[in-house]
Formats: C-alpha cells, structure tokens, sequence
DNA sequence: ATTAAATGCTATAAGCAGATATCATATATG
DNA sequence: CATATATGATATCTGCTTATAGCATTTAAT
C-alpha cells in the first residue's frame, strides 16, 4: 500500500534537488543528504535523466539539474517512469473479473478516495512542493 | 501503491466466502471460484485460519467457515495479518527522517487522504461488504 | 599533461514476495 | 476396512525489485 522504493527514492531526489535547486547536485552529494545507496542512486539518476526530468553534467564539479521547469513535473509524471499509476485502478480487494459478475462491494467506498489520490498525484508539481516547503 | 498479492488474495478469499456462506467452501472449489494458484490459495487459507478468522475441517468433505461473527472482522484486522497497515504512516515522498528537519511538503495534502483510507480499511466489517453485495 | 572527481554503461549479486511441490494426517463415504 | 478427498506442515523454486561492482568516458583544477 505504498510506493515501490525504487518511486520514493526518485521523489526523494526529485524533491530535493527542487528545494534546494542552488546547491551543487551532484550523485555523491545527493548520496550524503538522503541517505540512498549509493550505486542505486546513481541508477535512478541515470533514469530520471533519461525521462528528461534532469540531465547531467559529465566531468569533475560536474552533477544534475533540471531539465525543464518544475512547473511541469508533476508527482504522476514522476510516477509513471516507474510502477505508473495502472495499480490504483485495480480493485482494493484484488479482483481481476469480478467473481460476482459486477463491481465489487468495496468499489463505490474507494473509487472517492482513490480519486483523491489520482488527483493529488496529478495537480502536485515541483514547484507546488517548493513553495509549501517555504 | 496498492496491496500485496497474498493481502489481496486473502480479502477476495474472506468476502467471497462472508457472501457465499451457505456453499461448501473448500480450498478446491475456492479456487475454481476465484483462481488463486491452488497451492498459494492453500498457504493463504492455512494463515487465515491461524489468525482466527476462519476454521478448518479436515478430511473428505471439509473446507473452512468463519470462526467468528463477521461484524468482527474489519479489511483492517486482514491487513493487519498480512501487509499491515504501517506503510500508510510513512511519507509519501518516502523520506524516513525528513531531510529538511520537518515534515515534508506533502504531508499535510497526504494527510487527509491517507486517513480517509484507514477509516474506511477500520470501519468496513465483511457483514458491510456482504449488506452492499445484496 | 596529470590527476581527481564526476557521470555513462552494464553485468551481476542478494533478498523477498509469489508460487510450487510433496508428504503426512484426518475423515466421510462406500 | 479401503479409498477418495480434504487440510497441516514445510521445503524448495522462480522471478522481480533492490542493491552492488567495475570499467569507460568526460571535465575541471593543478
Ligand atoms: S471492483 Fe473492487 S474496488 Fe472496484
Ligand atoms: S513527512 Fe512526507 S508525507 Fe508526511
């Protein structure tokens, strides 16, 4: 009922790096503020460079930085590189083909919350979360 | 950001069976019903019933039944034998000390919502799912 | 130039959830 | 009693996510 690690970690960097835009983001750095392994850090900032979030600067003093304006990232953008947001439209109870041969009795309960969710997930940018930050 | 399989599996298990209880409900034909890999369906039956929520019958024509009143059994109490329901206390940016030494900029929107989803996973007993089903 | 410090790329290991397999035990039915 | 059919218990396999490792390439500083 969470996020893959994988997600987390990319909204950690993400977040970061927004909030702190002036700082020199480099792997290392990033590595030392939030406490994401190493290697596997480097792994999602390689990915998240090439969903164009951010690119790189190759060579020493060398790092990431935003790519386009955090107006236009939205925490669903981010999302989406990586579990994407299909397993909110499941069923809550795990239903594939409703057994009963129509929605599940859980099905009106969640779809309000759910879409709250969606909702969050997709009006929520960057720069949205700088400004509360603030 | 949804349940595991085996949480999954276990509420579609226990509502099928809270609106199906006159049927004799073998692991079998459970399995036919819902098709749930019969050899997982059998781990997943044996925990439920180690947890009190079922009962089991050996022997040629045995199955499960509840062992308690349905009204006594919350989506919250399942979860809590499986995933639990601690993942929705973490951050949803997935910071564990929060790097900028407060809540993140997400929580209070979060917030709400994610209560909303433990209200209902706490007050929706299977007799509510089997009174929607009718 | 040389070196230090950064990313690019990619192969591989480790860990866990999901799934399977097998044998033992119980019990209704004939 | 013999058999078929059910659960109990547990060991093992598999595949995906998480994590590690190593070498190549780029660039700034000295
Ligand atoms: S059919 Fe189950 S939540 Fe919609
Ligand atoms: S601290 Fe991040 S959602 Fe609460």
């Amino acid at each position: 009922m969470n996020f893959s690690k994988t997600t987390s970690y990319s909204l950690s960097i993400l977040s970061y790096m927004a909030i702190n835009e002036d700082e020199n983001m480099s792997a290392k750095y990033l590595h030392d503020k939030l406490s994401i392994p190493y290697p596997y850090l480097r792994q999602i900032l390689t990915n998240l460079s090439h969903h164009g979030f951010i690119k790189s600067q190759r060579g020493r003093s060398g790092g990431f930085t935003f790519s386009k304006p955090k107006e236009q990232i939205s925490i669903a953008d981010i999302v989406a590189t990586t579990d994407g947001l299909r397993s909110l439209s499941n069923c809550i109870l795990g239903f594939k083909k409703c057994p009963f041969n129509k929605q599940c009795s859980m099905h009106s309960v969640w779809e309000k919350t759910r879409n709250d969710i969606v909702k969050i997930l997709n009006e929520t940018s960057l720069a949205d979360i700088v400004k509360r930050a603030e």
